[in-house]
DNA sequence: ATAAACTTTCAGTAATTATTGAAAGTTTAA
DNA sequence: TTAAACTTTCAATAATTACTGAAAGTTTAT
């Protein structure tokens, strides 16, 4: 597999990949590029490379920019902005995690919290209302707090330690 | 919040969280409404109370029995099937997980694997292309590998030992 | 102040994804 | 074996989401 092909593939794999994520095809597929680039990029390098239009491509890395994953650079003797992204994937995760545990996960917690914390009529159905939201809501909100706190961690020594626990 | 409400935000909620979780949301509100119901239902029940058709209902059902959250229940004297889902929400999480990774991690990591082997050029931009690739797939098998460990595990016991681990 | 170089916005359109409903298929009881 | 009770399939359609391109907006150099 020659540059090029390579190149694509992962562009392209890591696009599809977005949609599961949360972020749509074009956002990821830009990060990716920028991700593997070897300098910072341009609207036009962008659009060119991508092959899609300079509203997509604003408005994308706008939101790219909202995440915190993608930065201006200014490139002296340049008038026009350059883009570049969060180099270390350490960093790259722990940015993405804080940001759909704050975007998506933190108001399902919240709203899991209300529904379990209805009154208790004592009908049967209640009951197994507020059981099982609560176990919803435990599960969830130790999940978030778990991931946070190991995202947070700058090294890679601890998740060492943390599969050595898991055996 | 009397428990009509409650129960339409639950259901409400876990859906539209069903699409970023990769699941559409029909499919995570038949799920949400089989979690906190007493007894199981059949796909008149299901319906209704959902208010989709008999199509969507069939299809996501499948889909459910595919991802092995939901099973059929045959229930004595009734002629039509009725189903149930997975209401251990330790077991659920597993359910998901694993599938996940199967479905969607799996793949990107061995597209990772294959890009960031690709022969050396010499050239700058493959070396780029060939150390952030790497990196990805470092990060991404250890963090599939792990959330698979984590969720094997029977017990919430461990989860704590893990938080302590973590401080 | 002007105009060139550049970016953003957004209404319209295209592409994708979800849903319906009716026909075809299956199972069960008699 | 027939027909009623039930489920599945799938082509048509609806709903949602993404993308385009041109006009409006902004910045910078002269």
């Amino acid at each position: 597999m020659e540059y090029k092909e390579a190149k694509d593939r992962f562009i392209g794999t890591w696009g599809s990949l977005g949609t599961l994520w949360g972020i749509n095809k074009a956002m990821a597929q830009i990060q990716a590029l920028l991700f593997i680039s070897t300098k910072p990029l341009c609207m036009e390098d962008i659009m060119e490379e991508l092959k899609i239009s300079r509203g997509n491509t604003s408005m994308n890395l706008r939101q790219l920019m909202d995440w915190g994953i993608v930065t201006k650079v200014l490139i002296s003797g340049e008038r026009k902005e350059f883009f570049s992204t969060e180099k270390d994937v350490q960093e790259l995760a722990r940015i993405i995690a804080k940001e759909r545990s704050r975007r998506e996960i933190k108001p399902v917690i919240k709203v899991l919290k209300e529904v379990s914390s209805i009154k208790d009529d004592g009908s049967e159905k209640t009951k197994e209302l507020i059981k099982q939201t609560k176990a919803l809501h435990n599960l969830t909100q130790d999940a978030d707090a778990m991931i946070n706190k190991l995202m947070d961690q700058k090294q890679n020594w601890l998740t060492k330690s943390v599969f050595k626990l898991l055996k």
